[in-house]
DNA sequence: GTCTATATTATGATAGAC
DNA sequence: GTCTATCATAATATAGAC
């Protein structure tokens, strides 16, 4: 995928760098979207376990959200093809499974956790406790990842005009969603 | 390339729905690079167009830059197949011509002077007359397409998840750079 | 679980007639 | 500027031997 494009995956080819034939690949994947469903989940996961591994043994809430985006925009950056597949859907003919599928709304939960604390202990306001503060961190985290992976291609994560953003981009939470509400008369 | 992916254009299948023979192709382009090629330099050249258009006939500055960006996000929800040819490179042995890239220029420029514009109305502070400025844009512009392509494709702009973000965002620049600097001592 | 052999279909590209 | 014919290569997938 990282040298033909994630469309140019061949079940062929898979078997010549496996020093195997074509038909063996069948005992183990129905289709070429079998495999596609494999990469799929195992990237889903791998993104999943780096973020969660980030997240934990830090402070819970804006701070443990940060860890988690960082961790997971640094995988994206490291598997440039994954992630294309993961993110962007190249491949029109491929659907996911619902079980390569699962890891990304255990990711959601995630995020939405740390966006709660957050709130809880008065780093975001209580609009942040909400899909669409959720959707906001997405575009920041998708938009640097893309941009990074287009414009940098190679470049590892922290160095490059992307990657670098984001702490800041995430600085902007607190600006959409303000801890203590701009004084406002009562209502 | 949007029914196959942008990486399964074929130039047979290209000549096929022509109507006419492969070797006809070639008459006007090299290769299949060749179209590949051509379509890259038209597709930045219509973005570059409609975001020209979009931003004429509006107040110079975050007005222009808003309308800007708008239109260059709903151009590329439309043509959903040449916008991942423009920005994901989906294609590794595609390398646009320095005339295909030309228009891309051109759109940075036409950004940038909307920063400066907004900086000399007071709408920004003088930070936002930088490149850092420009990232930060293009970063919540390719987030928010990546995201409404990937999650919500088919979906005009303006409708979902995604696309109502924008203004929002943008909305942003003007925390990251206050217009007039927060009281700080003399330096 | 591997292989050979094969079916079927496709691709990008070129030579050369018209 | 179109075509026919062709080259060389590739793909996904299946049947069936071992």
């Amino acid at each position: 995928m990282t040298e033909e494009g994630v469309n140019g995956l061949s079940l062929s080819e898979v078997a010549r760098r496996l020093g195997v034939k074509p038909p063996s690949i069948y005992k183990y994947f129905d289709s070429i979207m079998g495999i596609y469903d494999a990469l799929f989940e195992r990237g889903q996961r791998a993104n999943l376990e780096v973020m969660r591994a980030a997240m934990e043994g830090v402070e819970p809430g804006l701070d443990a959200l940060a860890a988690g985006l960082e961790a997971s925009g640094r995988w994206a950056v490291n598997h440039p093809a994954t992630a294309q597949l993961l993110f962007w859907r190249p491949v029109p003919s491929f659907e996911p499974t619902p079980e390569a599928m699962a890891p990304s709304f255990e990711m959601v939960w995630l995020q939405r956790r740390a966006l709660a604390d957050a709130v809880a202990a008065k780093q975001l306001g209580p609009g942040a406790d909400s899909d669409e503060a959720l959707y906001v961190t997405s575009v920041f985290v998708s938009g640097v990842i893309g941009q990074a992976m287009a414009n940098e291609p190679g470049l590892p994560w922290g160095e490059g005009r992307f990657s670098p953003l984001l702490p800041k981009l995430l600085g902007l939470l607190a600006a959409l969603y303000p801890p203590k509400p701009a004084g406002r008369r009562r209502s």
